[in-house]
DNA sequence: GCAGTGACTAGTA
DNA sequence: ATACTAGCCACTG
């Protein structure tokens, strides 16, 4: 396991239910900045024995990042509207309330 | 080693 | 406001 995953993972266990934060944000919490497609990429590939709250992280426009199987973008919004976290019409979130502030 | 890929982003039009 | 671009960089085959 490369210890730069394991640094994203510890900042994103961090992020407190009903915020968010992006990916640029995590990478650059991790000392990694400007690898903000490596913590899409970390995420992706998190073995299931790691269980961090992954769905608080989104991109930088506020929105759900596509990804190859739509189901988990589906779960995403699903689990942060269960923690309070609001979408707007176009599915987007206001990070100026939801944003996390470290 | 090289080329393709992607849960990204800031800039430009 | 949306759409496209270039830059980004670790991972994979």
């Amino acid at each position: 396991m490369h210890s730069n995953y394991q640094k994203i993972y510890a900042v994103v266990a961090l992020i407190p239910a009903g915020t968010v934060a992006t990916y640029g944000q995590v990478a650059a919490l991790a000392g990694l900045p400007g690898h903000a497609r490596q913590v899409g990429y970390a995420l992706h590939a998190t073995p299931r024995d790691v269980q961090i709250p992954w769905q608080r992280v989104i991109n930088a426009r506020g929105e759900i990042s596509r990804r190859s199987d739509p189901v988990f973008g589906d779960l995403q919004r699903r689990l942060l509207e269960a923690e309070g976290v609001v979408f707007d019409e176009k599915g987007r979130v206001d990070l100026r309330r939801f944003r996390w502030h470290p």
